[in-house]
DNA sequence: GTCTATAGCTAGATAGAC
DNA sequence: GTCTATCTAGCTATAGAC
C-alpha cells in the first residue's frame, strides 16, 4: 500500500510559484519548495525529475496566467482599445510581479501554440488598428516598448525626473496614434 | 616583506568580465575568476570584501564601455541620425554581449553622474530631435523600444516570422518619424 | 508518495604562515 | 599579496525502508 498523498502538483507548483514571485528563479531551491508545501525535498523527485522540471512548470504557469490576463484584457470591441488595454495589462503585470513577468523572457524560449500566445493576439488587433501590411513589425514596436519600459521601471533606470506613468502613457499613445490606418 | 603581486586589479576585472559574459552574472564565482588569472581564490579577498564588491565593479567596467560605445556613436553633427546610430549601436551592444549588457538592469541601480549617464545624452539629442517639452518621455518611448526589442530578441521572443532585423529598422524609423519636430 | 540518511558537490569566506 | 588548509553552508539528487 502506497503512502498517502500529503500533497498535490497543483500545490507544489503554486509553492514553487510565490518562491519564484518572492526571490527569482534562480533562488527556487527544491528545500525551499518542499517547505512550503509540508513535505520534504526529496519526496519531490517522485513527481519531478529535477529542479529545471519544476521550474519549467512554473514557467507555464505563468504564461498560461498572463496569457489569460491579456486576453481578457482585449474584449474592448474595438481593436485600438484593445491594443491600449493589452498594453497596460502587461506593465500592470511587470511591475506587479517583477520576477514571474522575468521568467516569460528567461531561459529556452517556451514553446507556446500560436493560438494562445499574446504575440498572435497583439498582431490581430495591429491589423485591424493599423495598415495590416505593416501589421508585424508595428506589433512588434508596441510589444517591445511595453516590455522595455517594465523592466527598465523595475530596474530603475528611469532617473532623470519627471513622471514615469506619464511618460508611459504618452508613449502609449504616440505610439497607437503613428500606427493607426 | 609582503609577496609579489602576480595580478591586477584590472586583470581581475577582465577575466571577471569576460566570465560574465560568457555565463552570465548568476554563474560568476571567485574560485573561476581566480583561475583565469592564475591566483588562489582567497587571495581574490585581499583586494576584494566579498563576491558582490568584485561583481559591482564588473558592472562599473560595462557601464562605462556601453556609455564611451553610445557616446562615439552620437556623433554624426545631426541630432535625428545620433539617435538613430545611438539606438543601433545599444541593439548592437545587447545582442553582442547579452550577459554584459544584462548586467545594466540588474540588481540595485547602477549610480551613475548624469553628466555620463547615456539617458543625458539620449534626451539632449531628443530635445533638438523633436518637441522640447515632450523630449523625457520621446527618450524614454525610443530607449524602451530598443531595449524592449533587444532583450526580446535575445530571448528568442519573435517566432511569428518576418524579418526581425527589418521589424527593427521600421520601428526605428516610425519612433524617429513620429517625434520629429 | 512519504520518509530518513547520505552521498557528493560547489561555493563563499576565514585563519594564519610566508 | 600569495599560499595552504579549513570551515560552513546550502543545494541537488539518490538509496532504500515503509
Amino acid at each position: 500500500m502506497p503512502a498517502v498523498a500529503r500533497t498535490s502538483a497543483a500545490k507544489i507548483i503554486a509553492a514553487a510559484r510565490r518562491l519564484v514571485e518572492r526571490h527569482g528563479a534562480e533562488r527556487l531551491s527544491m528545500q525551499d519548495v518542499a517547505q512550503v508545501v509540508g513535505i520534504q525535498a526529496p519526496s519531490l523527485y517522485k513527481r519531478y525529475a529535477d529542479r529545471a522540471a519544476l521550474l519549467r512548470d512554473v514557467r507555464l504557469s505563468v504564461s498560461a496566467q498572463v496569457q489569460r490576463t491579456l486576453a481578457r484584457a482585449a474584449t474592448t470591441g474595438n481593436a485600438s482599445d484593445d491594443l491600449r488595454a493589452i498594453a497596460r495589462a502587461q506593465h500592470s503585470y511587470a511591475l506587479r510581479a517583477p520576477h514571474l513577468y522575468a521568467l516569460l523572457f528567461t531561459g529556452v524560449p517556451l514553446a507556446v501554440a500560436d493560438h494562445e500566445s499574446t504575440a498572435a493576439l497583439v498582431l490581430d488587433r495591429m491589423a485591424v488598428h493599423g495598415e495590416p501590411r505593416n501589421a508585424l513589425a508595428a506589433a512588434r514596436l508596441l510589444v517591445s516598448f511595453v516590455h522595455g519600459f517594465s523592466t527598465m521601471e523595475c530596474a530603475g533606470a528611469f532617473h532623470l525626473g519627471g513622471s514615469v506613468e506619464a511618460s508611459f502613457d504618452s508613449g502609449l499613445d504616440l505610439l497607437l496614434a503613428s500606427t493607426k490606418r
